[in-house]
DNA sequence: CGTTCTTTTGATGATGCTCAACTGGGGTGG
DNA sequence: CCACCCCAGTTGAGCATCATCAAAAGAACG
């Protein structure tokens, strides 16, 4: 179970031994993905100077709830986020799976309030990066606020991929879509491109595509029966990565 | 019809002529919603100062294609324009509608090149305002990038509530929302709340929701029957907004 | 006033949802 | 250790929503 994955023990509170040196950015593997990419030595240095916090968040517990007051962004270290929204009726909507190096809580800077939830898939931790501060340094290291707006940008080109697959593609195109989604970030971070586990449930892909989570099962079926995927529980591995990326496609269309 | 709508001659081609008073950020009636909300007048001044060009759009005419370079951003002066993303197989789903006051490529940060087409629903005119010279007055107006940031994180925000749309709603909730959203943007910028043009065509309308022209049609045709509304080709009027904004929530989620 | 494009309306059908029953793994308690 | 429960996931049957196809009506434009 991943409930009671093994993690380092964190170090006491002590922020100072916190930064120890397994926990700078400089030493980070994400470093190339995340926040710092690109910056020299001593910019990243100073980034890191202002990330004093690690933070723990426990499997299915919320890092940040939709309301609260902003004053951090997080860069995901270890673990898997999902963050969801939740209409006027209730209905919620997944609107993205986070992993390691990507950041949580842009959308809460237009009005200092979270605009959503971020919860986590399984035990993770959070780099804990004080807005202000990072503010501040924009002011200083223009290399890092470019990367900042392109890595702001780049959510606004995912969400609108995520619109495109929901108002246009079909259910198994969109099923096609989410594996091969995480398929090719998962190879970004070093990791098998075939061979990984679902961190979320059935549930949460289904709510994320916007199908029903007896859909999302009749589609494993399916993939596994025609031979293009194995499943077990959560550990999936894509057998053949070429007729997936055709099925994201679905059929050519006519005009 | 929109084509021939009456639009103040630009000035010659003479950039200093093209900034007379008139065309001034300081002046305009939209800089409490666009770029300079906020900044006081020297900030405004110099905020004006980069904004050389103003480009006129003719409609159905692309003011970018997905690809093109990234130079500038662009504020909408004067019109209306959508953006839209093409899938692998040529689908087309429109991402969003932008009005007076809003920005256009955002998402061109991330690499360089626009990644999606935007394209002007009438004649329209907009500032281009290069994003170089933008990133080089960040590091002296901190209120000019805060809202800059604002309006990012605004976007995002957007974006992902047009995922909860397109991934939870019933054709006749987002098609309600839809109506609603343009209401209150339209009443942010002065004009009636319940009395506005529909710039878009219903395949548009269709595309953005999600759905076919003709289920468009049927629910127009439904919400006059019903009473909610009146419309006449593209003229429409809000007789019921209170009921509207209920049908966006559709029958409470049970759990 | 014919041509063309957009919109409306109707009839039919498929995709994916709803409801329901069943399976299997993991944890808990007797 | 087994029995039991509980939850996540799977599978099946029927159905609703919305898409597709078709045709007609209306608006725009030369």
């Amino acid at each position: 179970m991943q409930t009671i994955q093994a993690l380092k023990p964190l170090e006491p509170a002590n922020k100072a031994a916190c930064r120890s040196a397994a926990n700078r950015c400089a030493s980070c593997g994400l470093h190339q993905i995340c926040l710092p990419m690109g910056l020299g030595e001593s910019d990243t240095d100073r980034l890191d100077g202002i990330i004093l916090n690690r933070r723990r968040v426990l499997r299915d517990t919320n890092l940040y709830h939709i309301g609260d007051p902003f004053t951090n962004l997080y860069a995901v270290r270890v673990g898997h986020f999902k963050t969801h929204q939740v209409s006027a009726d209730g209905a919620e909507q997944i609107t993205g799976f986070q992993m390691a190096g990507e950041l949580l809580g842009l959308d809460a800077i237009s009005t200092d309030r979270h605009n959503c939830y971020a919860v986590a898939l399984e035990d993770s931790e959070v780099c804990e990066i004080p807005f202000s501060k990072l503010e501040a340094l924009f002011t200083t290291i223009p290399a890092l606020l470019r990367h900042f707006h392109r890595m702001m940008s780049q959510e606004i080109t995912r969400d609108q991929g995520a619109m495109l697959m929901l108002g246009n593609m079909r259910a198994e195109q969109r099923f096609a879509a989410l594996l091969v989604n995480l398929s090719s970030r998962y190879k970004a971070r070093g990791y098998s491109a075939t061979q990984f586990q679902l961190r979320m449930s059935r549930e949460d892909i289904g709510n994320y595509l916007g199908l029903t989570i007896e859909s999302i099962s009749r589609m494993l079926s399916r993939f596994k029966k025609q031979g293009l995927i194995t499943v077990n529980n959560r550990e999936i591995e894509l057998l053949d990565l070429p007729t997936l990326k055709k099925l994201t496609m679905g059929e050519p269309q006519l005009h």
